[in-house]
DNA sequence: TTTATAATATACCAATCGGTATATTTTTAT
DNA sequence: ATAAAAATATACCGATTGGTATATTATAAA
């Protein structure tokens, strides 16, 4: 059974999951946490044992956030070169999304807190690696199936596109220029279509 | 003539912008300042108005840095072809580079700034918009002469190469991995000799 | 309805924050 | 060498930081 407290966490992490992704660790004051909730520091310190805590189940409630929704949106196909394509896809509507939820936490938390908060580096960097890994079973998967090229190279591809990815999500959001998406998510379309697929 | 105050308040800007790089803005305390240089309160607020002033004035100096040493580098050749070979070929040592410097002040500052400080947001933006400018100047130039294909799109080739190199820059830091640039300055080395080369 | 317990609010802590007034030292011009 | 000015150090300010001990309130079991 949930209980009182479960539900309160929960709240707590859904109101303040966007200001560590907006103001970073260090930014984001106790203070801020308690106006977004509108909780006192006894109900906040109740649920969690201190800041960095309150920060880790933001940044792992954000990122389940978008890795659900990059999921759900394969799942409109169950071919790996059509998957491929609709991440290319997802990418086209993700500034309005991660705009709405204070930006992209793998790039706002993984900037942040390079030198600073080592538990959430490392936490981007498996994101990270997860993420690329998918791409690459999506490529290999892809080429058993006969779908894509047996001669692509399944992990440099993964890398380039989630580096141009990631990339773009940047220039976009310090450009507040939602083409630099468009473009990269059209691109990615165009390498698709001529180097993967047979 | 250089004042004694105009020396100091230059050794204050070597001091601390990778100090500010590395940790942002909200992060670095005027405390992690006066250890960093070695002086007081009193010499730092003599040469300084306010902490954002040093915040703006280190970004200036690491922006500066980087752009003299692009621009070193694209010397070695007057053709705006090769100056395009010479960019992708710089950005392979740019990891080490930035490392020493406290990471990218295009990335970091972009990041960190982000809802915080818009004079630096702004500062950023400038100087990515002037970058690009940069970019498709060449390829223009390129077409000009007949060493770059007419019908190459240059701004779009511009936005495209900045957002991948920006984007690798990012996966270095965080994942600690040379190979994400290195990668990249390839990749964009093979998109110049099949897109653009005559 | 009473009682034990869980959850939240209040009031406080020392430490640190950015910033400043003033004293002291260092530099410069005479 | 001396006086004026410039630059730096010291000592302090109120406000805010993350965190905690305790009082109060809400919940759940009996």
């Amino acid at each position: 059974m949930l209980t009182k407290a479960d539900h309160t966490t929960q709240f707590i992490i859904e109101k303040v999951a966007p200001l560590f992704n907006k103001k970073g660790y260090a930014a984001t004051s106790m203070a801020d946490i308690t106006a977004a909730t509108g909780l006192t520091k006894g109900a906040i310190y109740g649920n969690f044992e201190n800041k960095e805590a309150i920060a880790i189940a933001a940044f792992d409630k954000s990122v389940n956030d978008l890795l659900k929704r990059i999921g759900k949106h394969q799942e409109q196909s169950s071919s790996p070169l059509k998957k491929l394509y609709l991440i290319a896809d997802f990418y086209k509507t993700y500034y309005d999304y991660s705009k709405h939820t204070g930006g992209c936490p793998i790039l706002n938390i993984g900037v942040n807190s390079q030198q600073q908060n080592s538990k959430l580096v490392e936490r981007v960097q498996y994101i990270i690696q997860k993420t690329q890994n998918n791409i690459a079973k999506l490529v290999s998967w892809g080429i058993e199936v006969k779908e894509i090229k047996p001669e692509v190279d399944a992990t440099l591809f993964a890398k380039q596109t989630y580096t141009h990815i990631q990339g773009a999500v940047f220039m976009s959001h310090t450009m507040n220029d939602h083409s630099y998406l468009l473009e990269a998510a059209n691109s990615l379309e165009e390498r698709i279509t001529k180097e993967l697929k047979m």
